[in-house]
DNA sequence: GTGAAAGCGCTAACAA
DNA sequence: TTGTTAGCGCTTTCAC
């Protein structure tokens, strides 16, 4: 077994609690010769703190839970890192929880973070409406990543993009550069602001009349970007695809070489995310940035501020960027 | 403040121990009638047991510790998915730990997860040799992803694939397909039975000679690939490229129709991993497909198999698979 | 069948 | 400046 405060307190004669304020620098009033020899014993010991005794003791683990959808899917990695090196900077380790977009899976995970006593929460909803406010009303504290969502409690911190601004701008971009019929492929998610409506604006803003047969929406795949470009090639003609993210764009673009059709001279394509692989697609694809990373680490930033400093959670919107390159 | 065991005792009458017994199904010797109002009760109250005080007391906290270069880099999520997935599966969190291939942060980390008593660790290690011994010879059960390692300490689990056959049967393809001279781009990353070896092995079985100007290593990434490309069509003629993973492979796909050259007519490419996106690569991408979440999922597997019922530690190869696209 | 006692490793509050 | 007491929430042993 390892050493405890205990063992290290009998090697240094002195009490546990003495060396419990040694170790954690409330040293204020412990003579200079006392802590000296304490740490000299500690290092002799390889004494490491308990995490998990402090945990129970104080209420106060140093763990964030980390609960997103998917960690295979291209974005997440890197928020993923945002989150774990600035947790890291301040003590706090990460447990990832995967929920597959699934509600009950969601539920659980819940469960089983608030059993391992985490001190707060990275969260990535799950497309489908889940029921949050079990989590939201428990008190611990929240911070939302990346899908947006209106939440009456307002003890939840935010931190996302304009997505739906986002899209009317990628969409924009296709109408400046002449095209007139463009077709919309994304998730079929449902929110007051979602990424659809910033395509409606765009093309509203322009005097181009919405046509649904150019819409097509399911997952964040590229299977749905391919089996999308499929069907809306079937019933319409398009000159241009604004895509919900990168991984459509991926299938898009296959559909589109597959039946010959030039990119970008016939039909151009812009995607979401700017996920690590899209600069080296053929063509390269033009994108909107998100800047994953950096949401990770604002939102564990937020968290830990809140957890150590009662610091007030707070929605912050980060921006994105268009990345132009061949595909337009 | 949630609810304890103590509340539930309270409420139902009874002491501390009974719940406990009844909540962890140690009922034997309890009464039809009690466990029924314990179970009613605890269910009313919405109690949850606390695993951090449970931890503490029994001395395993059901978390395994993943401990990686980086979860960015694209191998690396579906080995996470598959080691989470069969955590769970036996009630089992993980947490994430990266190293950025730095053998500081490596020692920072392990150190980090034994503070938090997690009971194993799932562990890629740094490309850069570290200190892995401390963590070998502390007792806590480990299993090695992926890159292996000679190891003396044979308390050490490994998952991983033979890449120095892999590498073999990839550039044995090319020499089927008719390349002689063909490039070598990997990481810098020196073992026994590496990559290299089996480039080297494949070689010399056709009787081609080794001509170091066509060999270049530095890193498992994108700039590897693409600047090992130029540094070689420089400095020798090619006709096929061997890559040590699929990024690499992106980035040589990049430097080749940066300079007209045609793929695979002129020069055949083939990688490693099989990445998800590299089928939706143009050309499509042959490579050796690695089984990440299935690694993933049997490093888990063992390693809870041994925390929970002691069975031993063990060696295990995966298959790897030749996945034959359009890039040869 | 059930519960009392003890203790996992730690620290907050108070006492000396 | 240092130590004693008590207890975080749980389970193991053993007595009843």
């Amino acid at each position: 077994m390892s050493v405890t405060l205990k063992d290290v307190a009998k090697q240094a004669g002195v009490s546990a609690v003495t060396v419990s304020k040694v170790v954690n620098g409330n040293d204020q009033h412990i003579s200079q010769e006392t802590r000296a020899k304490i740490q000299k014993i500690v290092k002799q010991m390889g004494y490491v703190p308990n995490a998990v005794a402090k945990g129970l003791k104080v209420k106060r683990t140093n763990m964030l839970g980390f609960l997103l959808p998917d960690i295979s899917n291209s974005f997440f990695p890197d928020v993923a890192r945002g989150i774990e090196d600035t947790a890291k900077r301040y003590g706090f380790g990460v447990v990832m929880c995967n929920t597959d977009d699934d509600a009950q899976q969601e539920t659980e995970q819940i469960r089983f973070l608030t059993s391992r006593m985490v001190d707060g929460i990275v969260f990535v909803r799950a497309l489908k409406r889940s029921n949050m406010d079990q989590l939201f009303d428990s008190g611990l504290p929240v911070v939302i990543v990346d899908r947006e969502i209106e939440i009456k409690n307002d003890g939840v911190g935010q931190i996302f993009v304009d997505t739906r601004r986002g899209i009317h701008e990628s969409t924009k971009l296709l109408i400046d550069r002449g095209c007139r019929k463009i077709a919309f492929i994304s998730a079929n998610y449902s929110a007051k602001y979602d990424r659809y409506q910033g395509y409606c604006s765009a093309l509203e803003e322009a005097g181009i009349a919405l046509d649904p047969l150019r819409v097509y929406q399911d997952h964040y795949d590229v299977k749905t970007g391919y089996e999308g470009m499929q069907v809306i090639l079937g019933r319409s003609q398009i000159d241009g695809v604004v895509c919900g993210n990168d991984m459509i764009a991926v299938g898009v673009l296959n559909a589109l070489k597959e039946r010959k059709i030039e990119i970008p001279q016939q039909v151009k394509v812009i995607g979401f995310d700017d996920i690590y692989l899209s600069r080296y697609l053929s063509p390269p694809l033009t994108t909107v940035y998100q800047p994953a990373y950096q949401m990770g680490a604002s939102a564990a930033k937020m968290l830990i501020d809140h957890i150590l400093y009662g610091n007030p959670l707070y929605k912050k919107s980060l921006d994105f960027e268009l990345r132009i390159r061949e595909s337009v």
